[in-house]
DNA sequence: AGGAATTTGTGCGTATGTATC
DNA sequence: AGATACATACGCACAAATTCC
């Protein structure tokens, strides 16, 4: 069963808010007409604007009527889709990502504080650029918000999740990137085997005010990709 | 400078989510096909996908790619509806709202406690049905949710914005009805003088926790609608 | 001030893909 | 395997808001 190839509009809306985020499109910069835009992409209007639509709930782009699309490029944006940010290693790539379990459990005993709660949400996703299995990810979000979710809610951007159901906006993090074993529950199409060494990110993601609320841990291989930090 | 019709998709939205809330769409209930809905309703398919997109993100709707469209009537979507219902007298009316202005302010002197702080989000509103001029209604959030809104974020649909953009869900509410006088801020659109005796209710929505977060009153032409309470 | 041009928003119809039954 | 139903994508026409002259 393998991620199925990404809808058109939302390929589209990746590529977009990809380059908002990398700075290439600078924060209130007029895009060009919409019929202009979708002729040189090679896509119908109403693809477009769907790509746009998703943009724009993201707060990453204001469309205002008979005027134009404008770029808003402002702090939130650029460093929520920083998170945890992977590229191939020639840049680029398309980021999608299966969901593989989505738990309550006891916090792991070696973590570094993220929130009040003994207990935490824990999300195991495979990271993939352009479909191709790159990275094993295991997210931890603090217990206390006790909002339910499944993986069902757990969509390819996980940043707007964040945002849109959860009210969480990434503001700050610190990251500590080293070296370590592949952990014991790898799934068969990620490359590297179990206990073999690959790079290895640790990352607690800060509120505004500072409050640690999510960690997570990535293992990536590095043979296929690279670890940017952008914030 | 009179509330703009709202577009058909948005209509046909706002008419299903009432009908999910009143319950005449029990919990589970397939819709009929897209296409033959769309027929019975006299609109595209395409709009009507427009407005079932909208249930979607409200949770009101299951839509099943090969398999179909299944209500969701599960307790929050009833209950967050529920909130300060008015219809026509007749039954029925589309509900649409002109925010009026909004404020930090301390909270009011002889309300009851909505949450620890002492200050309080206030957002004054003209209800309308059909875009008649129904109801005047006062909203107080508590104010250390230091959350920064501006009017335009207030669309018609309060309950959206409470539910995607602060995260609250009201799973609880109590009302005292009664008669008031109409408060001195009454606008032009709105018939009954101010000082005059009208229908009047005063709510406090609670979290499914308990805790209160929520203040309102409202003043409503009582020949014009009626208070349908639904919790 | 006002009208024309530009640009996004809404709505419709249709064809094709893909998941489900 | 076939039928059914939702998802995606395209294109067009008109409305509404803005901008420019």
């Amino acid at each position: 069963m393998q991620s199925a190839r990404l809808p058109k509009y939302l390929a589209l809306a990746e590529m977009l808010t990809r380059e908002i985020a990398a700075g290439h499109l600078p924060d209130g910069l007029p895009l060009p007409p919409e019929r202009e835009m979708a002729a040189n992409l090679g896509v119908s209007v109403g693809t477009l604007r769907k790509a746009l639509d998703t943009l724009e709930t993201q707060g990453a782009l204001d469309r205002v009527q008979g005027s134009g699309n404008y770029v808003r490029a402002s702090g939130a944006n650029r460093s929520v889709y920083g998170m945890l940010r992977l590229e191939k290693r020639g840049g680029g790539g398309l980021p999608t990502a299966d969901v593989l379990s989505v738990d309550v459990l006891p916090k792991p005993a070696r973590a570094p504080a993220f929130g009040p709660s003994a207990q935490g949400h824990r999300i195991r996703r495979l990271r993939r650029l352009d479909d191709d299995p790159v990275a094993l990810e295991e997210i931890w979000l603090d217990g206390d918000a006790a909002l339910p979710f499944a993986a069902a809610d757990l969509k390819d951007a996980l940043y707007l999740f964040y945002k849109d159901a959860l009210g969480i906006v990434i503001a700050r993090a610190e990251d500590r990137v080293g070296v370590a074993q592949v952990p014991d529950w790898r799934v068969d199409a990620f490359s590297p085997a179990i206990g073999h060494r690959v790079g290895y990110i640790e990352r607690v993601g800060k509120l505004a005010d500072g409050r640690p609320v999510e960690y997570s841990r990535t293992w990536f291989d590095d043979t296929k990709a690279a670890y940017i930090n952008r914030i």
